[in-house]
DNA sequence: AAGGGGCGCAACCGCGCCCGG
DNA sequence: CCCGGGCGCGGTTGCGCCCCT
């Protein structure tokens, strides 16, 4: 059942580029291009290469206007704004960093970027462990805070609070100020305009949805893309359009649809369920899931029809109703 | 000073998708 | 419509460098 490889494994020289098979490739593609056949262009060229190392040799290293390491706050937010939303799709996330490689983001998110933020999630478990023997459990809404569930949130939660914060912190590309970031609902549950009436009369208690919703309407997503590379998914091009500024029913789309992993968000305010796709970080099949080990075993022992939320946050801005709405997402095995 | 472990990065691998015959 | 070749992508591996003990 195997397939047939791609080229001649035997004659094929394999590790890392000499500098004399870097010019040989370069020259060449700088006089007459791919030739849109990457297998055939090693021959071309006199070079014992894979044709996929060689793409891949143009593609990460050789082409122009590379940029390698250095990356910003600014790429870092978008990085993780992305990462959040659509998961390690890195050749989409890659397109919004000009001069960034899709190879170059995965190996800086899993090196440098993951384990910052992990680190931060570290050291925000020890702050909150202080907060919460303070504050004597006032929380309103979730009065069993010592349920398994609460710790799981807790840790979840905190993690993404960080995530978010750090957001908030930079005002270009964050995640509440950029839709192409926030989940949107199924389309089987999409909703009426009576139906968003009611949402937006429940904005205290649902604020994902009306939040998302009435800031989508507002925002010119072109100044989003700063100009930058095209996008080549059709959903985030879509996201990216002006033209589509107001989706009054925010559908889910088709690309977060491809995921097998589906989340609810629980509604407080009338018991109903509406259903979320979120990204495979969020998914119980994932095993290489973004979180830590402690989130990950926490969430295993978590009960297997909900996330509820754990009620750690009462500030009320709009960043932390966001988190609230991620960490209400109930997880149900479909 | 040496060695061992960790880290970062380049490259490889395999699979799914697309397209042309 | 089917099949095969090529491309693109994401996950993984391997190696070299650096730092700590």
């Amino acid at each position: 059942m195997g397939r047939a490889p791609c080229c001649d494994k035997a004659n094929v020289k394999k590790g890392p580029w000499s500098p004399e098979e870097d010019v040989k490739l370069k020259d060449y593609i700088d006089k007459y291009g791919t030739g849109g056949n990457w297998i055939a262009l090693p021959q071309k060229i006199g070079l014992k290469r894979c044709g996929k190392s060689c793409r891949l040799r143009w593609l990460n290293y050789l082409r122009p206007n590379i940029k390698h390491g250095g990356f910003s706050e600014e790429e870092d937010s978008i990085i993780l704004n992305l990462y959040i939303s659509i998961g390690s799709r890195w050749s989409i996330i890659a397109a919004q960093l000009p001069g960034r490689t899709d190879n170059d983001i995965k190996n800086y998110w899993n090196t440098k970027l993951k384990k910052k933020l992990l680190g931060r999630q570290k050291q925000m478990n020890r702050q909150d462990s202080i907060t919460h023997s303070n504050e004597n459990n006032i929380s309103s809404n979730n009065n069993n805070n010592k349920s398994p569930q609460n710790l799981s949130n807790s840790a979840l939660e905190r993690l993404q609070l960080h995530m978010q914060l750090q957001n908030l912190q930079s005002p270009f590309s964050s995640f509440y100020n950029n839709p192409i970031l926030w989940p949107k609902l199924h389309p089987l549950l999409q909703t009426t305009p009576d139906q968003n009436s009611k949402l937006a009369s429940q904005e205290t208690l649902h604020p994902l949805g009306v939040n998302f919703v009435h800031q989508k309407s507002h925002i010119n997503l072109a100044e989003i893309n700063n100009g930058a590379s095209p996008i080549y998914s059709d959903n985030v091009e879509q996201a990216l359009n002006p033209a589509n500024e107001f989706q009054p029913n925010f559908g889910f789309s088709q690309d977060l649809q491809l995921d097998n992993h589906n989340m609810d968000l629980m509604n407080r305010s009338c018991g109903s369920k509406e259903w979320f796709q979120v990204g495979n970080e969020f998914g119980p099949t994932n095993d290489s899931s973004w979180w830590s080990e402690e989130v990950e075993l926490e969430r295993k022992t978590m009960s297997s029809s909900s996330w509820g939320s754990a009620s750690v946050l009462d500030q009320t801005t709009e960043g932390v109703h966001i988190l609230q709405d991620y960490a209400q997402m109930s997880y149900h095995s479909v």
